[in-house]
DNA sequence: CCAACTTTGTGCATGCGTTCACAAGCGGTA
DNA sequence: TACCGCTTGTGAACGCATGCACAAAGTTGG
């Protein structure tokens, strides 16, 4: 047990839980590595400064500053500085940023330089609405790829890209030099289709499934999932009842039911 | 068997108020604000519990262990007890968790029992996917109100709920009791739609728009971006990329991008 | 009824992420 | 050129979440 290894080790810590992998000796930290160790949460505001400055760009703003920017997207202006000093020093000391610099580096951090071809499987009203959602080929993520594992819906073009069936994801995402897969089916079907993405080399998933898909330690999933984001919501619906019903009745809420055991 | 809600139970441990509280001078913890203090990593996976442990009650599963339940909601299961702890002691020691207890607990915290009406306002490609998602009324999510702001739209019933205007939301959203705005509209439109949604009334609002909405304290906003999603899986692919490349030429990636300057 | 075994609940330590606060650096100005 | 005001970049403090390890509590078998 390495209890008190303070430094060295441990740059990424992944929710272990069920993996289908023994403890196999994962690649040592190098350095490089490190001067890549950007905050998961970090990397998912880069996002959002991105489309800010894009926005930006396009009204012919050239220089912003943290304090605007931050305004912009929403968060404190220290951390969208730390955020960006994970990414170099990019900004001007007494001016702020070049708008279009920092589009530059946040794309090339974020790996927009190249492009990055997506399947979609499982054509259902999701599916459909991902296949035509006009965000993803205008950000560099075009649609190479729809599957379902219905025969009438193969051959039939959805947003100009054929069905193909559900089957052939493995040579066709091959061809079409996948790299990120989306899953869009019914909850039953998605660690299958899960299983096949990864066994077709794709290591990128974004899964619209309401399931925990197991995967291997190298495949990267990020899940989207409504069901937990309305209970989420839910949750401070109740909370927000609760306060104003538990200043009247202590520890009882609205329905009778006991908030303080 | 044992009353989920029942008024009686109400007793239920009060642990020997030992809870840390030396530390802070501050103002005294509030009783009724400990019964909240959940913190929101743990609300999302609460969720995720209860659709596991839902699951194993269709399969007839009675008891299970946190082990178990871990493993199938993919985390560790002392993060796992730790979470359920927060909303009370319901497990027994040497066995495990009652499944039905704990999915009414679970169901008690996030406020499932009672109805959350849900509207959904842009009827794109999105908004007619949220409108037939069956996932929301089977959880207690009933789409109530379908709002866009083209005249040829309104009146036509999308999913079995007819859409309306959307200069009627202040409206139609009290008559109906709304409790949930889902934002699917393009961009531009966003802002606006939150406006009205909050001086309607809404106080929680999910938001499938790429922008970073401005509101109120009060207001709880949470945000689907299938862009940002999309670009984090890209940064990933890069590292990756990088990780592979720099092996071999350092600083070079695979495509001739200069990837450390 | 006791002993051995199983599993929960939680105190504690660790590490990550956020926030604060300020020195360093740069442009503008006299 | 020297000073002044503004804004960045970051060291350090703080707080929250995670993971570990174990006592407490309950069950099972003899």
């Amino acid at each position: 047990m390495a209890a008190q290894r303070g430094e060295g080790d441990g740059v990424v810590t992944r929710p272990e839980g069920s993996r289908r992998e023994g403890t196999g000796p994962e690649a040592p930290a190098d350095v490089r590595e490190r001067a890549r160790a950007i905050p998961e949460a970090a990397v998912a505001r880069l996002a959002v400064y991105l489309r800010v400055l894009s926005g930006m760009a396009e009204q012919g703003v050239t220089t912003i500053s943290s304090e605007e920017l931050a305004g912009a997207a929403g968060v404190n202006s220290a951390k969208l500085r730390k955020d960006l000093s994970y990414i170099g020093s990019y900004g001007t000391r007494g001016v702020g940023y070049d708008v279009e610099v920092l589009v530059g580096h946040i794309e090339r951090i974020l790996g927009l330089t190249r492009k990055h071809s997506v399947a979609v499987v499982g054509i259902g009203n999701l599916g459909h609405a991902l296949a035509n959602y006009g965000g993803f080929p205008s950000r560099g993520f075009p649609v190479a790829a729809l599957f379902d594992i219905d025969p009438d819906l193969t051959g039939v073009p959805v947003g100009g890209i054929p069905v193909d069936h559900i089957d052939d994801i493995t040579t066709v995402c091959a061809e079409r030099e996948v790299s990120i897969g989306v899953i869009a089916t019914p909850p039953q079907a998605a660690q299958a289709v899960c299983d096949r993405l990864v066994s077709a080399g794709v290591q990128c998933i974004l899964n619209f499934a309401p399931v925990v898909l197991q995967v291997p330690d190298y495949v990267e999933v990020r899940k989207v999932d409504l069901a937990v984001e309305m209970q989420i919501l839910s949750f401070h619906v109740a909370r927000r009842a609760d306060e104003a019903a538990g200043d009247v009745v202590n520890g009882i809420g609205v329905d009778g039911v006991v908030i303080r055991p």
